[in-house]
DNA sequence: ATACAATATGCGTTTTTTCATATATACTAT
DNA sequence: ATAGTATATATGAAAAAACGCATATTGTAT
């Protein structure tokens, strides 16, 4: 179960804290999309998002090739509220908009059809 | 100037997050009604509330002979409803209870006349 | 089967955090 | 000045976290 602390914990990296921000805005995104919109490597990535599903903040559903992780919808009812204001905070700042320039000109995600 | 993920760095912590919380709830406390109410060492209070206090998301003043500490006034705006938040989550907990009971039961608080 | 793309993980290293203990500083009272 | 209380900090050790790199795994396509 999901303590305040480790919720703090999970939000307290700034590449943990990108990717959350940008699954709580856009819903659901694979390992591929984030490294991009981060512009991080891929087992970095992964790491950090291994450490939010572990700790109960994501979940992860494979589909195909791709695994796409979004927010776990059965947080504790504190959670919620602090994920909006932390999307907020995160917004407020400047550098935020690059992540999702950076997913908006990615060229070749899973969800579209017209990928390959 | 606090970025968000410093914030959450200040709240990623069991000691910091329950100083924090109860500077929340009660204002003002002083150092050793802080190390009394969570029932732990001086230098460790001492050391995260310096942290804390390093990170701009408290202030501290002296009075006489104690150094009382309060949350910065002049935090970002997206900062004050991640830390309501941040109280009804503890809040929500069963433990919270006995650091305010503890703060409570101090005998000699700074702020009472009849102190000695 | 081979090749390739997406993802996860093992491992050694470096950095950061945390803590206990001891000591230093500031104030109060006598 | 001395003693006692409150608070801060320095130090050094231990634990945890983060990282890069290489490699393993899984799925897809040919």
């Amino acid at each position: 179960m999901l303590t305040p602390v480790q919720f703090f914990k999970c939000l307290a990296d700034d590449t943990r804290l990108r990717c959350v921000t940008l699954l709580h805005l856009e819903g659901k995104l694979c390992v591929c999309e984030l490294t991009a919109a981060l512009a991080l490597s891929q087992p970095k990535i992964s790491r950090h998002l291994a450490l939010l599903r572990q700790s109960g903040l994501l979940l992860d559903s494979r589909e195909g090739q791709w695994v796409f992780y979004r927010i776990n919808p059965d947080l504790p009812g504190w959670a919620y509220p602090l994920l909006d204001d932390a999307l907020k905070a995160v917004q407020s700042g400047v550098s935020f908009g690059n992540d999702l320039d950076r997913l908006r000109q990615m060229g070749c995600r899973p969800e579209m059809a017209f990928c390959d």
